[in-house]
RNA sequence: GCCCAGAUAGCUCAGUAGGUAGAGCAGGGGACUGAAAAUCCCCGUGUCGGUGGUUCGAUUCCGCCUCUGGGCA
């Protein structure tokens, strides 16, 4: 109580743990406004396979950096770092509480934590050039250009690692200087936020159970016939858009390299070997206030619970 | 009812000439600094159907039982 810092509420979580709905609850109830840190829901005409919340489920509250840009444009950690903290002062002049929610845990922790991004910028043509190299050669022949240039990072990198590697090949040709000179305390945490971060969870079997269902009605609402829609626009399968959960699945049926419930089977795999990956990035966070969301007989409750939790630490 | 085949990991199955077992898929754990719904690393989780017998020792051999396929009546 009593922080001078800038209050932040974080809600965090795997896919499908019901981060949307508790989110809206929530902001009624302390008068706040939502900022998405989902890598996938920023891009317009993806909504069905983003799970994406409509119009109406807002049911009047305002969210951030949801539909904000084409399927075709480039977006990134450090935009999104950049754009959160626009709004969040935005909101915060119009004396309302910013939420972050989202499950794209780099993208939480660009504003928990103190990440620089305004170094190195990136060169998708050295990238694709590297890349080229890497199937060519291999990624010994990258790795090992790597080690000569920026031993330390090379070190903490695996030798399979393509992009990574060549993220850090990136650094250095932009910059003149290795990567490792830049990002030495990636949780050195920001002094800005007074951060309150809920991490929603259950057990996994409901997760997954939950997870299953949810494709089941994306294909009923009509996934197949969104995608063709976007591959029609011209969005193409190698967009980062289109690599989405989702979005590569079905295009790989619509190529007729799979039938439909193969596609769709490895689909829901997919999502939650997604899931496991949020989770793991999550429980290394420190500071997360954990809720299993089943031991709530309904989100009435669930939601006193959580705005509970929030007032407490305002 | 009789005959044959099978019963081993969550699933599909391999194997042990008797020394308590291994593949694929599913799954679990981890990493993560401008692609992150991406990218990458590690890991076999087991009353070998039950029960008696032979044996120093049985998942393996033998008997009986149970179940599941297939065949004959």
């Amino acid at each position: 109580m009593g922080d001078r810092k800038q209050p932040l509420i974080i809600i965090a979580g795997p896919t499908a743990s019901g981060k949307t709905s508790l989110s809206i609850e929530v902001a009624k109830e302390i008068n706040g406004e939502i900022i998405s840190a989902d890598s996938m829901q920023i891009y317009k005409y993806m909504n069905i396979g983003t799970a994406k919340i409509s119009k109406s489920e807002m049911d009047g509250i305002k969210h951030y950096l949801v539909d904000e840009i084409f399927p075709d444009e480039s977006f990134s950690v450090s935009d999104f770092q950049s754009k959160a903290i626009k709004y969040i002062d935005l909101i915060q002049e119009k004396g309302r509480l910013p939420i972050i929610v989202g499950g794209t845990g780099l993208y939480i922790n660009s504003l928990v934590y103190d990440l620089d991004f305004t170094q190195a910028v990136s060169n998708w043509e050295l990238r694709d050039e590297y890349l080229e190299k890497a199937k060519k050669y291999g990624n010994q022949y990258i790795y090992a250009e790597l080690r000569k240039l920026d031993l330390e990072s090379a070190n903490r990198i695996h030798v399979n690692d393509t992009k990574r590697i060549i993220r850090a090949l990136e650094i250095y040709y932009e910059t003149g200087k290795p990567m490792s000179n830049f990002y030495k305390d990636f949780r050195k945490e920001n002094d800005i936020y007074n951060i309150i971060f809920i991490g929603l969870t259950m057990d996994r079997d409901k997760l997954y159970e939950r997870i299953n269902k949810r494709v089941d009605t994306m294909i009923e609402l009509g996934l197949i016939e969104e995608v063709k829609s976007l591959l029609s626009m011209g969005y193409t399968e190698d967009l980062v858009s289109m690599q989405g959960l989702g979005y590569k699945e079905i295009i790989e049926y619509l190529k007729g390299n799979y039938s439909l419930d193969e596609s769709i089977d490895i689909l829901k795999r997919d999502s939650r070997r997604y899931a496991k990956r949020q989770l793991t990035w999550f429980r290394r966070e420190k500071g997360i206030e954990w809720v299993n969301t089943q031991e709530f007989e309904n989100r009435v409750i669930l939601t006193d619970y959580v705005v509970n939790i929030i007032k407490k630490k305002l």
